[in-house]
DNA sequence: ATATTTTTTGAGGGTTGTTCATTTTTGAAG
DNA sequence: CTTCAAAAATGAACAACCCTCAAAAAATAT
């Protein structure tokens, strides 16, 4: 084998190791604004590429292909949405009022913004995507809400699946255009 | 002005019209086939075009895009539907029943059938031609019903607008995989 | 300084939706 | 039946896109 102390990687991220995650981090900042400006589909590889600064084909280094990105960017919204509301519940007594609140602030990220729709109503793969990153944030919430004795639901993973898509269905239908 | 008698058109539809009618409806069954079996986005416009034996570019002298036959497909379904709805309901008293078997009807067609999926999961244009649809079917239903007192509801477009994206997630959410 | 590995690059391949000049069909008029 | 102008059908060509890949550039090791 190899000698132990010369392969091992170092602790903290070399310079290239930092420069790539600075590209990779830029090339979701320019997806996230060009899909929520022009939607998935008319947003095109090349205007994020050239607006993170990268060659076109340097994406597909990141990504292997333009459903990844997107999914990628889903990802971070759905982070920076999460990080949002556990900072202001983790300070609640009321497991149920935790969960109360998390749906009550999706929604309203989700209907305030009409960008929103643009990046809900996609392919299969995606959707697929979206449903799988809403899980681990709340259905420990359910969970524990349940625990408590302050809900009463039979599955915690069926109650998520109809608040997911209930959340999804009212960000299509109430910032639809008129 | 030119003379009345000529230039009127015939009551019956000449075998041109009547031809060209047929193409049509073949063309939207050929749409069917494919988008259901394939997806909208991977069915291409060549392979609906042949199979309906058709020229790939004689589906642009009845459809202007890709997306208004997948609207045309959408709407022939939304027709089907309806009509069975109806011949049930037309024989139901309460305005009530009505509208709860019609949704019940709606809910079980779109997470019986995975197809549905595919075809729900869509473009902007196409969500809101979906949406649009929806509307003429069962406001008319909510209205009866919350006349005839059964139903509380302030707003029934609202009402239906809440109802509708529902059961399209009801369909994106039982209909998944695994 | 040289060699080797890793990363980046953008031109090009392969599809696809759509257009348009051309051909075919049609129904009336001569 | 022939002629002819208008309507309809056609498929090759166009433009746009995602993605690949051979080559170049950069980084690292020797």
């Amino acid at each position: 084998m190899a000698s132990p102390e010369r392969s091992e990687p170092p602790a903290e991220l070399g310079r290239v190791a930092r420069r790539r995650q600075r590209n990779r981090a830029a090339l979701i900042a320019a997806g996230r604004a060009v899909m929520a400006e022009k939607g998935i589909d008319a947003a095109t590889m090349s205007e994020i590429a050239e607006r993170a600064d990268i060659g076109a084909g340097t994406v597909y280094t990141f990504f292997r292909s333009k459903d990844e990105l997107a999914i990628a960017v889903l990802e971070n919204l759905m982070h920076d949405l999460a990080l949002r509301i556990e900072t202001v519940t983790n300070t609640f007594q009321d497991p149920a009022q935790v969960y109360a609140y998390g749906l009550r602030t999706v929604i309203e990220e989700a209907t305030s913004d009409p960008r929103w729709r643009q990046l809900l109503n996609r392919s299969e793969v995606i959707s697929d995507a979206m449903f799988r990153m809403m899980g681990p944030f709340a259905i420990r919430d359910i969970e524990n809400a349940t625990r408590a004795g302050r809900f009463h639901c039979a599955d915690a993973a069926l109650t998520l699946r109809l608040a997911t898509h209930g959340i999804m269905g009212f960000a299509l239908a109430v910032t639809r255009g008129e």
